[in-house]
DNA sequence: TTGTATGCGTTATCAA
DNA sequence: TTGATAACGCATACAA
């Protein structure tokens, strides 16, 4: 505030005109003639006019924020997310208000006092830190991304199909037994359908397979060394077969393929490898890996089309917002590199 | 805007109060009994009160919004910043408006006109979009965090000292010849003296070394299959010398170590890789990638110190805005890892 | 310690 | 097509 900010009042007193029409110069230009149109203008620039949307939203209820909660943008699949939702402004003009929630429920919870304090129309959230119970209770649209999303709209990579086709594929090239590697996953967050189809997909086709789910650790070098244990034990346990080993994430792919080539210096045929998400490290790894890439340009976009949509219904004279929430999924993409034959 | 919203005059209504004895009780709250401030919490609590932030900033002017705009969150260097920024809001609760720069200068001009009708107290850019002049033309708080930035204060890693740290490592590990790999880095941004810092210290040391500024492209095949040629063109005519190759980033040095396994299935003696950034990708390559390490959290927080600093002075009655830009080099820290000997 | 009056910059309502 | 006036919700002189 160095210096006051020029206001529609001094544009009133310059022009000759009221504020009221300085102010429908910009929502309802057509009701000017345009020769006052071109008046206001030229008052506009020639006094440094510069709009104060806050004093607009104070006026009309419309602040046009959209509040994100998102668990970290270490994880490339979180990142490239934020970055399509960031996108967006393009096609909505609805501004971003980003916190990363690093500081368990409590934490979260003031996160979300602040954006409600600043009347934000919807909210996104990745983190998987408060329940879509709590979530709603907040009155606002909300769409949950790929997380645990009982109470609120969601939007989801269809990770039963994902599954599926990394399993499938395996199976197709002659793997004569399947692991699949992973964390700990609660049973009703959407990833928890990777392991599913895992299991489903061999079971259908007869092939043996093994479940790993004992990943945990905070630092790459913890879980690296964690993947070691599980690949001498694979290895030794398998030896002599053909081995389709389907991992949660690339990182742990590539954690996967390292580990092998440490030992053979090469990919044995004897092992066929797929990861998770298209991460870069999937592309820049000693060999390309064969993983599942989610859409997340599209998630981002049906996430934001299903928001606005509900933004849109709040502000009608008598909203009549849903009556239950809704839940899209999307495909993800297998894509095949070298890790997987050729 | 479901139900009206509880305001001041409700509260004080309810508990008899006037409307600015709840406004204190807010902002000056030990000019209240106890008794009273008690009585207040309670009203709050039983109507339900949800503070309005909007109203505030109108009414005091404090927005406690900052501006940021980032080129990307592909690259972790970005996603990291904006981690450690976005943090801050637990030291000062400033909140962030996000915006991703990829759209020219047109797109940027729009980004920062929106950010100033929300009245943001201060900016950071990371993008290197619009010149210095042009931001600080704006008359707000700004700091560039590593890109040009004569005209307004900066962050960034000393990357003189960076460049001459890795090369004194290939020095002092008795390299023959020494090379850069990087991409044409304008001169007026803090990353040429990466370049500077190789070329002087090589000269200083009389070791032959190469410059290869030549590296350009937008995919990762593009830059991979340019970077073969790259690797080719070196390993047949330094053969048999020992080569020291320092790379601009941590991507083309693992590009580049993929390369030197593709051929030779190990990394040999005659060579030694050190990158730039410490990315994860720098710990998850075939082998770990010795790197400078910039200190991202480091500059981050010089950054928020220096902008609080800043947009606190311009709070005052009379400002007094900094008469010279601020320019603060933070120091790279050397990550010594498998590739440059042990 | 508390209250009154006014202002912040815009939009909405109602008239003209 | 334009204008006067009252919101919007809160903070701050100034008084008491």
């Amino acid at each position: 505030m160095a210096k006051k900010q020029v206001t529609f009042a001094d544009i009133a007193e310059y022009t000759g005109f009221s504020k009221t029409t300085i102010s429908r110069y910009f929502n309802h230009p057509d009701s000017l003639t345009l020769e006052n149109q071109e008046k206001i203008a030229k008052a506009l620039d020639e006094l440094g006019y510069r709009k104060n949307k806050l004093a607009r939203v104070l006026a009309n209820g419309k602040s046009e924020f959209v509040g994100i909660i998102v668990p970290n943008l270490y994880l490339h699949y979180y990142s490239e997310m934020l970055t399509q939702l960031l996108r967006s402004y393009s096609d909505y003009h609805y501004k971003f208000l980003v916190f990363v929630s690093d500081g368990g429920p409590e934490k979260e919870m003031q996160y979300l006092d602040e954006l409600m304090a600043y009347k934000i129309e919807g909210l996104i959230v990745l983190s998987h830190t408060l329940s879509s119970e709590k979530l709603a209770s907040y009155n606002i649209p909300v769409i949950a991304i790929e997380r645990e999303a009982e109470h609120i709209c969601s939007v989801t990579t269809d990770n039963y199909m994902g599954g599926m086709q990394a399993t499938s594929l395996l199976i197709r090239n002659q793997c004569d037994v399947l692991i699949h590697i992973n964390v700990h996953v609660p049973e009703n967050i959407p990833a928890y359908d990777r392991i599913r189809a895992f299991e489903e997909t061999c079971r259908e086709y007869h092939v043996p397979y093994e479940l790993n789910l004992n990943v945990s650790g905070d630092s790459y070098q913890e879980l690296f060394e964690q993947m070691r244990v599980i690949f001498q034990d694979i290895d030794s346990k398998y030896s002599g077969q053909k081995k389709g080993i389907f991992l949660s994430n690339d990182t742990y792919a590539n954690m996967f393929l390292n580990l092998i080539f440490q030992k053979y210096n090469c990919l044995p045929d004897e092992y066929q490898i797929i990861g998770f998400d298209d991460s870069p490290i999937a592309a820049e790894s000693i060999i390309p890996i064969t993983t599942v890439g989610q859409q997340i340009d599209v998630i981002a976009q049906t996430t934001m089309e299903l928001l606005v949509e509900q933004m849109n219904e709040m502000k009608k004279r008598k909203p009549a917002p849903l009556q239950k929430p809704i839940h899209k999924k999307i495909t993800p993409v297998l894509i095949r590199r070298q890790t997987t034959g050729d």
